[in-house]
DNA sequence: AAACTATCTTGTCTTAGACAAATCTTTTAA
DNA sequence: TTAAAAGATTTGTCTAAGACAAGATAGTTT
């Protein structure tokens, strides 16, 4: 079965915007839709696909001119190569079995095995080594199926739903740890950044380290974030970016906030680490490429206060 | 402290398309915005706010013709006639201060204090009471004062955040009834629709009547919605809606939605009364006025199961 | 190598006109 | 009197090509 979008459509399925597209079109000669019979861009299956392979390339720093009249499969190449050294940290057997698992489950949409298994694992090796080894990974491969058309979006949310109650619940579980004055971290996602995983995942190894903590969830603009920082005043704002996120802009937007913040709040980071090359040289935020560090460096924090 | 807007920001903050900004001021002289040297809009703080009563009056199903051209306070008068009837059950004095103690807590940014006193108005009235007569309500005063202005994005953020953690945690404390067959509730929210804090509501009604639940969350397509719940093939699809929904929009997604779903998949919606008073009349879904209705549904369910 | 300048690139804004789908109003028929 | 059909209006979104500023790259100089 093959699908007709209109402009619109093509919009809010790859976040590319109408104006955006049309002057590609003008410039670089793709995408060339059909048109109906008032003229309106008509555009199938095959442009969606390379579309969404070109706004990956661009938020990985490519440059339009360059990747808008790539041909799929060199964009498909190029978004691979770009793609492993962050997916494919060397697994195991064991582990890669695991992984294609879950995968699986996901792909028949069977959460109640889903959830019966990540939950028996964390019983089984802890929340924080099933974050690292396991739902990471999984996220990672989850978006790549998307990206490819092997997983819908309803199976992203509903894996997303499946994590989200596996960690709520595993994170009630925990004991309660009565630290005389446990810091406080404020959680939240910056813009359009809809991934709750990564945030909730963060929040995760926050909680086993016995921080007191409040997420905002995700896609708080900007100067609402600085806001909300400044009233409630946490020891910690920690930020979560995908993959989906623009380095440039993930910079950018860091250096404003680190501005408009008092210096004694520490601002960290993590997520897909793309983005967070960057950060790392300038010294703006305190960068996480794995989350085993969130545990040492409370530890950190809590022995220098 | 005055902020200038360019028409990004209009359509960002108000979900206008620039399109229709500059359309309406084409048409209706309204609104006119300042010009940069560059003959750029640049749209000022009044404008803004009477921008979004308009909205807000579109969506409740008025015309652009005849409320672009209107006043500020003929907009905001039409706004309260429209939003009296749904917020102003009329309240005992005792309520009602209780109501202005929690948002006091909420314009202070004091979550501990608001969990607190929620948590512990949990244990004393049960889950069920405290979110028809207190939760219900109180999120639809903050509706009223984010739209006044008088309580910001990021506290909106924060009152979610809080309430999110206090429903969840209030589930996670319910007993659980191991009932035979438990109905499996799926439950979303369609499209722009980002208000989370309906869909918890609906969910903790549906935990203390002791269902099976996943949560979608928010802002689900309708076709993917519609995909999910083929694959899950839940008991009752449950929807939320607020008041930022077009009535016109959400009648005719479930009628959609109705004609994709197997005839024995029951689709239960609730939310903001506006929008759903025209469903009642085409029987396309069963519509829930109140919070509490869902838990005597929920037996009658189980009764003919 | 760092700093400055100039040249490209690229996204977004501008204009005004056109049109289809939705909604309202009027007319016609049962 | 009510219901259906037809006509008129409203309204959002599309189209075109041009302009420009901010950002990125390349070239030059210190």
């Amino acid at each position: 079965m093959t699908w007709i979008h209109t402009i619109s459509d093509i919009e809010r399925d790859t976040g590319i915007a109408k104006d955006r597209l049309r002057v590609w079109e003008r410039r670089y000669g793709f995408p060339e839709p059909q048109r109906d019979d008032t003229d309106e861009r008509l555009y199938d299956d095959a442009q969606l696909f390379r579309l969404r392979l070109i706004k990956r390339l661009l938020d990985l720093g490519e440059r339009a001119g360059r990747v808008v009249p790539m041909a799929v499969d060199e964009l498909q190449r190029r978004v691979d190569n770009a793609v492993r050294p962050l997916t494919g940290r060397v697994l195991d057997e064991a582990s890669d079995a695991l992984l294609n698992d879950l995968v699986v489950m996901i792909k028949a949409t069977d959460r109640k095995a889903l959830h019966g298994r990540l939950m028996h694992l964390i019983s089984e090796r802890g929340i924080s080594a099933v974050i690292e080894r396991v739902i990471a990974p999984l996220g990672a491969r989850v978006g790549e199926f998307w990206l490819s058309g092997q997983i819908a979006i309803y199976q992203e949310h509903l894996f997303t739903a499946v994590i989200r109650s596996v960690l709520i619940q595993a994170m009630e579980q925990l004991p309660l740890q009565s630290a005389a004055q446990p810091p406080l971290v404020l959680l939240a996602t910056l813009g359009n950044e809809r991934h709750e995983i990564g945030l909730l995942m963060a929040e995760s190894m926050f909680a086993q380290a016995g921080c007191d903590r409040l997420s905002l969830g995700t896609s708080m603009p900007l100067n609402e974030a600085v806001a909300a920082c400044l009233a409630v005043k946490p020891d910690i704002f920690a930020l979560s970016f995908s993959g989906q996120n623009a380095p440039r802009e993930v910079l950018s937007q860091l250096k404003q906030l680190r501005g408009m913040l008092p210096p004694a709040t520490e601002v960290w980071v993590g997520g897909s680490a793309v983005a967070l090359r960057l950060v790392t040289d300038i010294a703006v935020a305190r960068v996480f490429t794995s989350a085993s560090d969130i545990r040492s460096a409370i530890d950190v924090w809590r022995a220098s206060h």
